[in-house]
RNA sequence: GGGAGAGUAGCUCAGUCGGUAGAGCACCGCCCUUUUAAGGCGAUGGUCGACGGUUCGAGCCCGUCCUCUCUCACCA
């Protein structure tokens, strides 16, 4: 198991053995740079700028890792994998002289090479530059995976789970999509901060390492530092932090980062995950829903240019604007249960019926969030803003106006799994300190309260304007647009235990 | 934590009833100037996850443990 040195130690030896060979033919297998100047996918798909049946002696120059070679005595084909794609080369001994052949048949699939050629169509139709020059740029040592293609099929796949996170820079090389899908995580992180940005917010960077925790309901990862001799936390939420910038005056910020939470690990949990939260003073709940959802369709346009997708086995269509649903009325619509109207006795029936649980005292706003978990979140397929969650469910939410026994608060379902939470910000700075302060004395019974953060309550005591809080996971979001069913594959290094036992 | 499956060559995988460890690709040698899962001939390569047990004999049967994958539960 694994790719220790020690387990191949014989072809590695023998590639180790090339690199002497090359250097006493005065070749320096790892020289410094190379001059690229073209691509492959741009060579592949501008083809009639580069076809020297038309531009007789356009010489095109690339790098790229040897990805398989076919050698046929006296001349090979070849293909590389560079940057932007894969493309084949013709390697001849009489477009090359003997010495380049002599050093391309010492080279393996691996191997890093600078090549400059024409560019032309073989015989049967294959674009391929035709090398006039051949340098090595990196010799490899350590053997990949073999994986072939063909008409689209793949055979012999690296397909170990375990060996393909631990060794990413493998799987990247071999495993056809995986750069793809990180591409597109690339690309829908940068256009949500560009959606963020053209609105005038700003993308702030805060503290991941605390003195304090909060923001959330979980267990933090505990560190030291050493000269302050003091114990610190690894940040579990962003909101602390970006609600003290609300204060001072920065009223559109938000920040993409990662928190850490110390808990289980599955497929849709890592250790450190990405988050956006986002707070913009002077805005509501509903200004939430409105960036929510353009953030989700215009993401989905410009990776697809179609607002649909499948996950799932469904077709999910991220169309604006979604439905907005409180959360009696969705429970009212998927289950025919009229919650407002039942006695605790039933609602208890209801809950332990399918296996939940009701922990501590009965108190009918969270068990109407837990019939709602219960019954209704799996069966939500189509994004959904579900609003008005009972105001038991979180002291950090405004109650609404009209019916203060909900809260001005929504969270963005999306095929059975939650995406997003965001809330009219509570900023009564007497409730705030009471809240959390009670929160604080929990502590010994719940461990995953949080402590009492100064500091932060006498921000909220300064004057926190009115404000719409938006916290939405990215990796989960990723995930969706991506098709990935695990977190580990939308994580370029999940975490893993280590190797040896 | 529960359930299911898996761990054999660098990679992907076979391995029958318990009887000398197999294939393809990679690697090494040879042939080959339009191949594309290139092809042909030949060679090398193994602590069968670990430990213990049963047996004349264990990759295979039994026990314990480790790791991974999937899944359910829990937890945001």
């Amino acid at each position: 198991m694994g790719l220790n040195v020690e387990d191949q130690g014989k072809l590695i030896n023998t590639r180790i053995e090339k690199i002497k060979e090359i250097r006493e033919m005065g070749i320096n297998p790892f020289p410094y740079n190379y001059d690229v100047r073209n691509f492959s996918s741009d060579i592949i798909s501008n083809f009639e700028d580069f076809d020297s049946e038309v531009h007789e002696n356009k010489i095109v120059s690339l790098a790229g890792r040897i990805m398989s070679t076919r050698i046929m005595g006296k001349a090979a084909f070849a293909s590389i994998m560079d940057q932007k794609g894969k493309i084949q080369l013709y390697v001849a001994l009489k477009n090359i002289g003997e010495t380049d052949y002599n050093l391309f048949k010492k080279l393996d699939i691996g191997d890093i090479i600078g090549v400059e050629g024409t560019v032309k169509k073989t015989n049967v139709g294959e674009i391929t530059v035709y090398i006039t020059k051949l340098v090595l740029l990196t010799k490899n040592i350590r053997p990949l995976p073999i994986v072939k293609e063909k008409d689209g099929e793949v055979f012999d796949a690296f397909s170990d789970k375990e060996l393909r996170y631990r060794n990413r820079h493998v799987d990247l090389i071999v495993t056809p999509g995986v750069r793809e899908t990180f591409e597109k995580r690339i690309r829908i992180i940068k256009n949500i901060k560009n959606i963020l940005d053209s609105k005038d917010f700003l993308e702030v960077e805060t503290p991941t390492l605390l003195p304090i925790y909060g923001g959330a309901n979980a267990s933090p990862f505990t560190t030291h530092h050493n000269t302050l001799d003091m114990k610190l936390y690894l940040r579990i939420a962003i909101e602390p932090y970006l609600k003290r910038l609300i204060v001072g005056g920065m009223d559109r910020v938000y920040e993409i980062g990662k928190c850490f939470r110390n808990e289980g690990m599955d497929r849709t949990h890592n250790p450190e995950f990405t988050m956006l939260e986002l707070y913009q003073a002077y805005a509501d709940y509903n200004d939430m829903m409105n960036i929510t959802e353009e953030i989700f369709e215009s993401t989905c346009k410009q990776l697809y240019g179609t607002t649909q997708i499948e996950f799932k086995g469904n077709v999910i269509d991220l169309k604006t604007p979604w439905k907005r649903l409180k959360m009696v009325d969705a429970i009212k619509e998927y289950t025919e249960i009229d919650v407002e109207s039942l006695s605790d006795d039933d609602m208890k029936k209801l809950i332990e019926k399918k296996g939940g649980k009701i922990k501590g005292e009965f108190i009918r706003g969270l068990a109407i969030n837990e019939i709602f978990e219960l019954y209704v979140e799996e069966q939500i397929i189509q994004p959904v803003f579900i609003t008005h969650q009972p105001v038991e469910t979180t002291p950090l939410c405004k109650p609404d106006y009209d019916d203060e026994r909900y809260l001005q608060r929504f969270e963005l379902f999306i095929a059975g799994n939650e995406y997003a939470n965001a809330y009219s910000e509570s900023n009564d700075p007497v409730f705030q300190r009471k809240t959390l302060y009670e929160q604080s004395l929990r502590r010994d019974v719940d461990k995953e309260a949080s402590p009492m953060d100064e500091n932060f309550v006498q921000a909220i005591e300064t004057g926190m304007p009115p404000t719409g809080g938006l916290g939405l996971g990215i990796d989960r979001m990723v995930m969706l647009l991506t098709g990935e069913r695990s977190i580990r594959d939308i994580l370029l290094f999940p975490t893993m235990k280590p190797e040896n036992q």
